[in-house]
DNA sequence: GCAAAAGTGTTAGGTGTACACCCATGA
DNA sequence: TCATGGGTGTACACCTAACACTTTTGC
């Protein structure tokens, strides 16, 4: 390859990757303990360097892959960050990522692994360096798309209930809902499945399962319809 | 400083400034044409490199400065562009950020120093490498923010009519807005000072000034307060 | 006096929000 | 049979969107 840029400085770069699970009615965010320096035993988010042969995004995807086992995960870019003292080691761009998985598929042997817990959203205190920052930037920005696309569902499991569905939506927006009008505007949209089967482990009556329809939310789209709950 | 991660790549970082401005009733971009290999003579937005001393925000408002002659001009991230091939000359990766100015501010001498010209957005058909996205997806982030902010007054001058500023947001919407509703709106908004100078270079029966006041917006903003037009 | 742009209120329809009872089931 | 969570419809308030005429002034 030419090279024409040669004189110009050069850059680490990292994608710090803000992994949100939801469980027991509360969106959790995956966090390590840094085990090398500096800032070791440090709380931190999960990140790496990026790599010459990689995009961005093929970074942040090897990234998730390594500390949850899951792949094809949804995934959105909050930003880059390039203040000259954020990182105290050496000079340090970062570029944050969020990713929704749903944790029925996490591998938890990977928590030993790499000493990481799943801590609800209010419980996780202070972080190292900047990284309170991406975290209150993450959910700003992942609660404005939530409301405005379903993207919410990458939270859940394949198939999942009304009752789960508002208890998600729930947590993302830190209030109670009013249960028929969420699930008049959620019919009205018109992109669940209704499943035969029914969920019986939070009520004796059982809930009916509902799968996201891809298709029609995708049909959608094309009209520029946008959705808000 | 201390090097702990010198075993890492690094790479080459680029600002590409989307600066936008209005005129003739149309949101206009600077562009320049390339006066250096590689694609030289192609149309492009207007960048530097980032320097070691310098954050993100400083290399951007640097290169606003050197391209338009202003200070202080209202900013936002984009977003950062890392695909491996995105740049022919070297891998670069790229942090976008667009600046809505004021054009009267504007310094005209420039325009020859760099090869830069006024486009109307609509007219500004092909540009180098992956500039075209990055102004599609900076258009789609300023109209976003413009409906729900009000820092659609930083394309105007500090003085400004209500004609103007109701042409500003058809402009950036893209259809015509009904004059009652817009003025209603506004006015509802309580953050304009009318003025007691009437602008009459547009009718014979002339349109007040009004101007934007910042402390009025800020307080809104402490409240919680969105708007929309 | 007339052309040309600035300025000004009201109404109807649609959207969001509050609210209470019956149903199905397992223990 | 009863306790528990699941499921269902309506009425009102508010906000959005449509709409036409008068005012000012330079020529």
């Amino acid at each position: 390859m030419v090279r024409f840029y040669q004189q110009e400085d050069k850059f680490l770069l990292s994608v710090d990757c803000i992994i949100l699970g939801f469980k027991e009615n509360a969106i959790h965010v995956l966090i390590a303990k840094r085990k090398f320096e500096p800032l070791k035993g440090e709380r931190s988010l999960l990140g790496g360097f990026v790599r010459k042969t990689e995009s961005l995004n093929e970074a942040v995807a090897r990234v998730v892959l390594e500390y949850t086992g899951i792949e094809n995960v949804y995934m959105e870019q909050v930003g880059a960050y390039g203040d000259v003292g954020r990182d105290i080691g050496e000079r340090v761009v970062s570029v944050v990522y969020y990713a929704l998985i749903d944790m029925e598929l996490y591998d938890e042997t990977l928590e030993e692994k790499h000493n990481a817990r799943w801590m609800n959203i209010k419980d996780v205190g202070t972080l190292t360096l900047d990284h309170n920052q991406f975290l209150a930037d993450t959910l700003q920005l992942m609660r404005r798309r939530t409301t405005t696309r379903p993207v919410g569902f990458n939270l859940l499991p394949e198939k999942f209930t009304l009752p789960q569905l508002q208890s998600l939506y729930e947590a993302i927006y830190g209030r109670p809902l009013d249960k028929r009008n969420f699930r008049y505007k959620i019919q009205e949209m018109d992109i669940l499945e209704k499943l035969e089967e029914k969920d019986k482990s939070s009520s004796r009556k059982g809930a009916y399962y509902y799968r996201f329809n891809k298709e029609k939310y995708d049909r959608l789209l094309e009209d520029g319809y946008y959705f808000s709950l």
